[in-house]
DNA sequence: TGACCTCAAGTGCGCAGACT
DNA sequence: AGTCTGCGCACTTGAGGTCA
C-alpha cells in the first residue's frame, strides 16, 4: 500500500472488515455496526478497491475470506482493539462510582476460594462493580480473553502463558483433609495410611487439582475411592462426618477448617506445586478497570 | 490577513431492482 | 435469501473570491 491508499483509509473500513469475517454475511455485519446492507456492500467495495483483493467471496456457507483476507485479520483486529483500549485508557477509573460488570473465568474450586472476600470488598468498595463467572473450556480461554467475552482468567492455567499477561497470585499444595477425631488426625501420614483410607474423589475442573490427581495416578498412587462427586463443595461436610478423607488445595482446605473441625494432613508423596495466576489479555494492558480489579487481586491473595 | 461565502468535486449512504 | 449495482440525495471538503 502506498501512501496515497494510506490517505483513502477509513477506520471504520477496518471495523467493517471485522464484522464482515466475524459473522460471514453482510447483512449481520451491517445489523452489528448499523449500517444498512448497501452502505456495506459499498464499503466492502472500498476496501477491496484500495486492497486489491476481493477479500470475501460468496459460497454455499456465506462470505469466505481470501487468503488475504486471512494474513490481514490478525493485524487489523489487534491494530483496533489497540485503538480501542488506547482511548479506553485515558478514562479514569473510579470504583467508587464506576458502573461496570467483570466477566471473569474460573474453576469452581477458585469460585470457592475467591468470590466470598472479593465480593466483600466490592460491596464496600465498588458498589456499582458486578461480577460475573464463566465458564469456558480451557482450549478457549485464550480467544475468550482476546475478544474480550472475558475480561480475567484465574487459577493454574500454564497454558495461556503463551497468548496472555500473567500475573502471580500464590503458589498452592495439596494436603489430605480429615475430620478432627478421625484415626490419623494428629499423627504423621504415611503412604501405607493413605492407601488404606477410605477416599472422596472430587474430579473438580480446576486445572491444578486435575493435573495432581493425573501425577497420582501416573506415579502408582491408586486410592481407595469410595466416593466419586461432580463438584467439591460437599465434600468437605461429608468428610466432618466420616472417617472418609479427601485431597485438596492447602488453600481451599485452611478456609473450610477456619471452625478447627479438620486435620489437615501433609501427603508423603512429593506433589508438584500449583502456581495460581490471573491471566489476561495484553491488548488489555492499559484498560484502567481491569488494572484495578487486578491489583485488587494481587492485594488481597498474593503472596 | 483573516473571516466568511459560494461552488464544484468527492464521499457515504439508502432505495430499487438485478443477479446468484 | 443474500449480495451487487446504478442512481440520487445529503453532507463534507477544498479552492477561489469578496470584504472588512
Amino acid at each position: 500500500m502506498n501512501e496515497k491508499n494510506l490517505n483513502s483509509v477509513d477506520l471504520n473500513l477496518l471495523r467493517v472488515f471485522l464484522a464482515i469475517w466475524e459473522s460471514g454475511s453482510l447483512t449481520v455485519a451491517g445489523e452489528h455496526l448499523g449500517l444498512t446492507q448497501p452502505a456495506m456492500s459499498h464499503a466492502l467495495a472500498r476496501l477491496r478497491r484500495l486492497l486489491d483483493d476481493p477479500l470475501f467471496v460468496r459460497t454455499p456457507a456465506g462470505m469466505e475470506p481470501t487468503a488475504t483476507a486471512e494474513r490481514l485479520f490478525e493485524p487489523i483486529d489487534t491494530a483496533l482493539a489497540l485503538i480501542r483500549t488506547t482511548l479506553h485508557a485515558q478514562e479514569h477509573f473510579d470504583p467508587g462510582t464506576a458502573e461496570r460488570t467483570f466477566r471473569l473465568a474460573m474453576s469452581d474450586m477458585s469460585e470457592f476460594f475467591f468470590l466470598p472476600p472479593l465480593l466483600a470488598r466490592l460491596e464496600r468498595e465498588a458498589p456499582g462493580v458486578k461480577l460475573e463467572v464463566v465458564q469456558v473450556p480451557v482450549d478457549k480461554l485464550a480467544d475468550a480473553l482476546r475478544s474480550r467475552e472475558i475480561d480475567l482468567a484465574i487459577g493454574y492455567l500454564p497454558g495461556l502463558e503463551r497468548d496472555c499477561s500473567t500475573q502471580h497470585l500464590f503458589s498452592d499444595s495439596h494436603v489430605c483433609l480429615v475430620r478432627a477425631r478421625h484415626p490419623q488426625a494428629g499423627r504423621k501420614l504415611t503412604l501405607a495410611a493413605l492407601l488404606t483410607m477410605k477416599h472422596v474423589f472430587v474430579p473438580s475442573n480446576a486445572t491444578g487439582h486435575r493435573m495432581v490427581e493425573q501425577w497420582l495416578t501416573e506415579s502408582g498412587v491408586h486410592r481407595h475411592i469410595v466416593l466419586r462427586l461432580p463438584h467439591f463443595t460437599v465434600a468437605p461436610e461429608i468428610v466432618r462426618g466420616t472417617d472418609l478423607a479427601v485431597l485438596l488445595p492447602r488453600s481451599i482446605a485452611e478456609r473450610f477448617n477456619r471452625g478447627r473441625a479438620y486435620r489437615l494432613l501433609e501427603i508423603p508423596v512429593a506433589l508438584p506445586s500449583i502456581d495460581v495466576n490471573v491471566y489476561w489479555h495484553a491488548r488489555f494492558d492499559a484498560d484502567q478497570a481491569v488494572r484495578w480489579l487486578r491489583d485488587m487481586l494481587l492485594g488481597m491473595f498474593g503472596k
